[in-house]
RNA sequence: CGGGCUGUGGCGCAGCUUGGUAGCGCGCUUCGUUUGGGACGAAGAUGUCGCAGGUUCAAAUCCUGUCAGCCCGACCA
């Protein structure tokens, strides 16, 4: 082999690259060459496509970004790849400096890795599944779980190899029930996804520590507002776990923060915290009253407040006690009813209660099965017919705010009766508390006792200790210093990078277009040239190549005949956070420089203006 | 999978109620004028009206079926 080689770019031009230090590598500006809009393969559009609802999706689409071919499946036009690469560099950048090591693994996987952890059947119709023509099956990777642990197992087997953490940054297939909003969640999307591995919990908690750094700088710098909150580590099972959410009013996620401490936590993963025991001596005895026609909260409220007002308010539904009944899906199939008290004013939170019983999955609890239950009254379901131990035998769960000494207005088992004063540990238990109630402003924070606010925010990241799940499935085991044989605990890291242009176009754009932050953006510079003078376009187009050669990116708009309030409105579009204009001001010696984000323009003399720019783009970097 | 809505040129839409040989804006092509905020004029090109049946002399329009897409919900890194 040679010391040096050539290759063709694309535009014909030929370039050597010769083989040098890496010192000396670093001493040489990297020129790129400019991107031209008289030839770039762009088309901005006027109107919004009619297929877009959020702003991310809407201003991707319209500044040329990024096209739709499929439902959830998009293609990456140039500036959309440039960002989704400035994207993966940053965490590709954080990752290194984590020692974690890059690889890559198919996106089409055989079937067997998935038996083997029981997530071909688990899985269901998320996964994309195909055959190969000798009718074997095949998945497209929805996550690479099996893959990591399986590359680890094969070339690793002592504990003198760990800790380790390796990554990719691939494509990941699922196919969604209902693909939405964009590259927000589609069903072709990039991941980066790291796995470490480590013999002992101190090693995990050591590796997730250092994961958990390198996303906070990741985070940082990808420039959109996020917060990190405590989380339930869905289908994969684990603890520890905690999600970086992009905070954005149309995000998918319900999160909730204090008000006064640090603690925030998604709504799924909120900890209701109990109040104290009351003693329960002296409180009256429970009566049993007709309570006609009051099978909801609200008509059982009204009849309360008519027929047994109280002396000091009137009843609310906070002091009744709603039993709902709910059938849990256990993986293998078996259905098990479950009964769960929550306080009248409160409703079932099916996200929340889902990630209780996770991996089983929740269904109504339909006519067919009342009619298996004669005991329920429906309706009228109190604690008496309710627990495995009642008649019913469904097991009861309550919420934790109903700890011992509460009473409730509650149904009396039999239709058109409730009964009054029925105390929480004196008259009724359950068979354990359940956290399945939904989280409201104003509850009270788990960690300080102050108040907590919803908000809503984007998944963009989520680290959790996944401990020895895989590894057992999978036999990855590795002998230790006894010459024992350990199975390994590992950790699960993602982030979700297709999704991070849009969440940062979603917080990043104004009434007229994009605003990248400078890391992300297209290019550091857009330099427009406006007008037809022959003299506009020679120094705009000498101003790119300086630009280019002291390693700024740049889009030029090139384009002759068209008008210069196109040009500005697509420059404003596509979001470059310098622009540059050169046009009229040449005539008293000076360019326009522009910031997008704020709109300020300033005028440079024409012989300082690469200076003025490059410090800009340089400046404004950090 | 439930609920709602929509399929008409590359994009955004009108036309459908009351059947009569398909239209507007943007974009595209050519020529000319214009050039600091999505210019103007003239001349053009582009359509199996989602698909399949049916009714009718005649269907974008009415009927039946079907497919696809979008939105809300369920579900979900």
């Amino acid at each position: 082999m040679s010391a040096s080689t050539s290759c063709r770019y694309p535009h014909g031009v030929r370039c050597t690259n010769v083989r040098m230090s890496p010192d000396l590598t670093k001493e040489l500006p990297v020129s790129t060459p400019a991107m031209r809009m008289s030839t770039l393969f762009l088309r901005t559009l006027r109107e919004d496509p009619a297929e877009a609802e959020l702003p991310s999706h809407r201003l991707l689409v319209r500044a040329g970004y990024i096209r739709r071919v499929a439902p959830g499946i998009y293609t990456w036009l140039p500036l959309g790849l440039k960002v989704l690469r400035n994207v993966e560099r940053i965490v590709r950048e954080e990752m290194d400096a984590i020692g974690a090591q890059e690889l890559s693994f198919p996106a089409l996987l055989p079937r067997e890795p998935f038996e083997a952890t029981g997530r071909w059947t688990e899985y269901g119709e998320n996964i994309f599944r195909l055959k190969d023509r000798k009718g074997a099956d095949y998945l497209l990777g929805p996550t690479h779980e099996e893959m990591f642990t399986l590359a680890v197992k094969d070339l690793y087997g002592s504990y003198k190899d760990l800790p380790l953490s390796i990554y990719q940054i691939q494509l990941k297939y699922r196919d969604e029930a209902r693909p939405r909003a964009g590259l927000l969640r589609g069903r072709e999307f990039v991941m980066k996804d790291s796995y470490s591995f480590d013999v002992d919990d101190a090693g995990l908690q050591a590796s997730y520590d250092a994961h958990r750094g390198a996303y906070i700088k990741m985070f940082d710098r990808l420039g959109f507002d996020y917060v990190i909150v405590k989380a339930t580590s869905g289908a994969m099972g684990g603890s520890a776990s905690e999600e970086f959410l992009a905070t954005a009013e149309n995000g998918e996620d319900t999160y909730v923060r204090c008000t006064s401490c640090d603690y925030a936590a998604n709504v799924e993963a909120v900890k209701v915290p109990s109040p104290p025991a009351i003693p329960y001596d002296g409180l009256p005895a429970a009566h049993v009253e007709d309570t006609p026609g009051t099978p909801t909260i609200d008509t059982l409220v009204d009849h309360l407040n008519a027929a047994f007002p109280r002396a000091d308010r009137p009843w609310s539904a906070s002091d009744t006690l709603k039993n709902v009944l709910v059938m849990v899906v256990h993986p293998g199939g078996r259905r098990e009813p479950l009964a769960i008290g929550v306080p009248g004013d409160r409703e079932i939170d099916e996200k929340r209660l889902g990630a209780q019983v996770e991996p089983a999955e929740i269904e109504a609890f339909d006519e067919a099965d009342f009619a298996k239950h004669p005991a329920l009254a429906r309706g009228y379901m109190g604690p008496g017919a309710l627990g495995e131990d009642a008649a019913s035998g469904i097991r009861y769960l309550l919420d934790p705010r109903v700890v011992d000494g509460t009473d409730w207005v509650t149904g009396a088992d039999s239709p058109d009766r409730h009964v009054i004063g029925l105390v929480a540990g004196r008259d009724f238990t359950a068979d354990g508390t359940i956290e399945a109630a939904e989280v409201r402003d104003g509850d009270e924070c788990p960690s300080c006792g102050q108040v907590l606010e919803t908000a809503r925010g984007i998944e963009m990241g989520h680290i959790f200790q996944l401990g020895r799940k895989y590894a057992e499935a999978l036999g990855l085991k590795v002998l230790d210093q006894n010459g024992k044989l350990v199975t390994v605990t590992m950790g699960s890291y993602g982030v979700g990078v297709s999704r991070a242009v849009a969440a940062v176009a979603e917080g990043c754009h104004d009434e007229f277009g994009l605003v990248w932050p400078r890391e992300l953006a297209p290019a550091d510079v857009h330099v427009v040239a406006t007008g037809k003078a022959e003299e506009v376009f020679a120094k705009a187009a000498e101003l790119t190549d300086a630009l280019a050669a002291q390693g700024v990116s740049v889009l030029y708009d090139d384009r002759r005949k068209v008008s210069p309030g196109v040009k500005f409105k697509d420059a404003e579009l596509i979001g470059v956070p310098t622009i540059v204009i050169v046009g009229k001001g040449l005539e008293v010696g000076t360019i326009e420089i522009k910031d997008r984000a704020t709109g300020v323009r300033r005028e440079v003399p024409v012989d300082q203006i690469v200076d003025a720019v490059v410090s800009e783009v340089r400046g404004s970097a950090s």
